[in-house]
DNA sequence: TATTAATCGAGACGGTACGTCCGGTCTTCCA
DNA sequence: TGGAAGACCGGACGTACCGTCTCGATTAATA
């Protein structure tokens, strides 16, 4: 029998003693989502968190080891119901609707201000960074890379494509616009997704005819 | 005769009573830069800058209200000198030496982390993201610009081309790989010009006529 | 069976949570007494005190809300063992045992500087003064008060005799040699006794019998 | 030729140079003396003395060296006026008329507060004490004691008198009644001068002749 | 009349303390 | 054993104050 289905279990050894009340787990957890969301990482405290949680800090330290710790399963719950899009097969279409999809979750209040959070700790506390890569991040990532390597086996793509910088193109664009302070577009997928299809020189055969 | 002979003078009016001096503003600032490089944002305290600096917590906050507004100042200092590549007027060379540029200031050790800081503490704190945009980010974005509406200029660019995008696609794409982790390639200046210059698709017309 | 022990029980409710070090009650009191007595009220600070009672400034603030405060605990608590001689009756001894009484503990190094300090922030902190007259002052003024009662209850006293201002003139004629900078005589008790006792004009009737 | 007169003149060389607005020294004594009566000598600051007095610091520091001997100066500028009524040679009224000028004297709002900061500050700033002795407390004591000098001389004293501790007790009676907290009758002086007078026995003699 | 020496306003600066806040650890009782 | 409650340590933050200092501007006596 396997307790452990998503290999994000923490307190996984069913150990004698007293049960852990399930219900605290997601107080704990809902509470550091809305603070962290309300106030940021640094200016949420523990002690607010517990009290939004009916507990205690102690409590909160028994199933967590720092403050980061916290935040990440607060992270990971929070992605606990993601799912994203099937393929289809049809390059573009696919594209834009893990795109839109992407900036859906990016819309939400502070997402973009956590993943800040977890660049800026990147050298006092990487596991947050860590845990971002390896359970938000990778996965759309990875989702995308197969789109194009899909894409490139039915030969739709240059030879010569890079396909990691292909996908930094499609995302980074987001993150570019946001940090600079622009405006994101509605149709942010669609015109990058035709932009990087097309490239954006002027197609130099067809000018060539023109003359 | 001009006074100023900076360009970014806090301390503008001639005003009476002892001047501040000038050499404490740089060992401040000088010290600011290096705790914020060596410790982070979060684990640098102004005590410990004021003793790199050889003074006290309440002259920093005779110039500074905040260790906010101090990092601040401090970021603006170490751009002081900064100064981008003049335009040649060939698009890709431009583009790659901007983008270069970009990409030596950002290996810097805590580049990342800084942006990281003022994005995470967009809501308590925006001065540090609105000063970001206003003198770090702005500045080469509009130069990127200029670049690619004088290239469009030179009928250069396809028609439809969003230049805020293709900029929002090549400096993202830095941001991308960062965040995810991934290894910046020492050429990626000259692979995501590239790659934005001709797209990623297969060219239909020749690979129609090759058919 | 009897909760407090001491008289003097700040935490007598036995709530629950970590209890307080009684240690540590007693470490930071006289931790002040002691830079009390060597610093004054005002160059006492309470970092020192911390150190000294091996402790941090927060765990002084988690019993004490202020300096004034933690003063004022200190000095109850140097009064905790403090009992005034009984009285046996004969009032000329004991009216001289409760002066000598007062003026021993009136030489301890800061005992006057202490109340003067009450004094002087009457008006900013009246705690100080309020603790003082109601655990020092009152009790040794109550018992001065009811030796004359009692010596007026045996037709001991002059019919007209004002009880207060007798009590005021026996303690109040230490004060007024002290802050006059006078030495206090060893035999101050008794002087002070028998001048009161006797009055200071020479006996009229024995006069006018010596005329 | 004498320059000083008084023995307290601080600014007596009459140097070259731009000579000192007198209407500062008033101004700024005025103001130490209603700062220090409202808030009393360790809330008072000096940068809100300067305010009040519409100079700055720098200023006050150029006449006193420090907050202690400002305030001792504001304090005998604040007797400047004083004097002490002249004798009658009736023992007993010359000592009423006495008391009842302290009485007045001590009833200014911040007069004991002030007497207290003396004696709190006696080992940080002993100048405050031996200032207030010798101006203040003085002058008064040795009419007092004069007084009753004069009366011995004139046979009206019983003859082991302790003359100074006789004055300790009239004045010492006001000191123990405010520090008590006890209000002052408003016959003080009558009801301590004939109590000291006509001592608190009854009369032995009288009392053995009426039985 | 020009110089000189001091005052005065304004504010920088060092040093020190206060009171607050927070993260993490611990200790105790209760369920 | 889990959980509630709260003590405790360590350390940072921002403020306030004292006493010193350094400027510029002003003012009067003097050379």
């Amino acid at each position: 029998m396997v307790k452990q289905e998503n290999g994000i279990d923490l307190h996984a050894t069913r150990s004698r003693g007293r049960p852990r009340q399930a219900v605290l787990d997601q107080r704990i957890l809902e509470a550091t989502l809305r603070l962290l969301a309300e106030e940021g990482y640094a200016r949420m405290s523990l002690d607010d968190i517990a009290t939004a949680a009916h507990t205690t800090r102690a409590t909160i330290y028994l199933r967590y080891p720092s403050k980061a710790a916290l935040t990440v399963a607060a992270i990971l719950y929070a992605r606990r119901s993601f799912v994203l899009p099937p393929l289809t097969g049809d390059l573009r279409h696919d594209l834009v609707v893990h795109l839109r999809h992407f900036q859906e979750t990016m819309a939400t209040p502070y997402s973009l201000p956590l993943i800040g959070t977890a660049v800026a700790e990147e050298h006092t506390t990487p596991e947050l960074l860590t845990v971002f890569r390896e359970h938000v991040i990778a996965s759309r990532r990875q989702m995308l890379r197969s789109i194009l390597l899909q894409a490139r086996s039915r030969n739709e793509l240059a030879p010569l494509v890079d396909i990691d910088l292909a996908v930094a193109q499609l995302i980074g664009s987001y993150y570019a616009l946001a940090i600079a302070g622009d405006p994101i577009p509605p149709d942010w997928p669609e015109r990058v997704v035709d932009q990087i299809f097309a490239g954006i020189l002027r197609d130099v055969s067809l000018h060539n005819q023109g003359v």
